[in-house]
DNA sequence: ATACGATCATTGATTGAGTCAAGTGAAGGA
DNA sequence: TCCTTCACTTGACTCAATCAATGATCGTAT
């Protein structure tokens, strides 16, 4: 223990954990105010948020990380509010092609505009600090165009 | 258009709250893989953790930004699998004082471990980038003890 | 061609979560 | 004492999420 600038590595990722839990939990506090406003849910606007261009079910569902089974029943309540369409595929008959309506994307550039807005994880820093912040996460994303996995988890813990 | 080093803020907050997406579904992974190894669902694990000290359960619903009616359930659960204990407050009979058992001190101490462990948050950096991502999340959690709100949202967007 | 196996979506059953409204029991002040 | 307030529970409801099974379609091998 010569110096005391060094931390064990433990100490600090536990630190980072901490934090980041608070982070995220004010970052979803906001993408909720924006979802509430479009007037759906989280998973309903996860799913839209990935319909920018059209998937098919199974493709959304490999995307948020879910079993196919839940993608109809999330589809189905965003095909009732007239922001999603399925179309059946020429070529391959079974699968469902998902497109945006535009009353969809008015609602997904509604979100975007509010989640870029007011954000608070941009507002509370320079610009410096920004950009330094802004090639961390691109660092932990794992590259560039990242394809995020959301949902990893469901109910059953041990069944 | 004078430099290009210059960029309309607007974007690189975009930018950021893409990334953000992506690191969030990152660790939402990890934590679900440690919630799983202690048989527990996401919200439970987050009641878990709150409850490292006891609080009662209104307190409970505050921190995790819950309906209280919510945490009934929750704590049902999680008391059937002996992880938590309810408590008549002798000061006041009205409120249950929720008091973690040891064996919930093990889960919450297994889950600790795996989420500072292989957190690929922090396996990533530097460790010059992991001081630096730390003030910065620091930062953003507005300051030091902060108390996280975890889950501001819920099903009914519009009622 | 045709029959078989694989793949996409849906359905049904089940559990958990989340909200609100209403109810019960205890505290506490007028 | 009475009335209000507060903490928790309950009930009714919707959504999410999983799994298992089904139906339709596709490809391929025979």
């Amino acid at each position: 223990m010569a110096g005391e600038h060094q931390e064990p590595a433990s100490a600090e990722s536990e630190e980072i954990v901490d934090l980041v839990f608070g982070v995220m939990g004010r970052f979803k506090s906001h993408f909720m105010e924006g979802v509430s406003e479009i007037g759906l849910t989280s998973p309903q606007a996860h799913a839209l948020r990935h319909l920018a261009e059209p998937r098919s079910q199974r493709e959304l569902a490999g995307c948020l990380g879910y079993d196919a089974s839940n993608i109809t029943g999330i589809i189905d309540r965003l095909e009732e509010r007239g922001l999603v369409d399925r179309q059946v595929d020429p070529a391959d008959r079974r699968v469902k092609q998902l497109v945006i309506t535009p009353a969809g994307r008015d609602a997904l550039e509604h979100l975007r505009q509010h989640l870029i807005a007011n954000n608070p994880l941009v507002e509370n820093l320079t610009a410096d600090e920004r950009r330094t912040f802004r090639d961390l996460l691109s660092k932990l994303s794992g590259g560039v165009g990242n394809e995020w996995l959301v949902g990893t988890g469901g109910h059953r813990g041990s069944p």
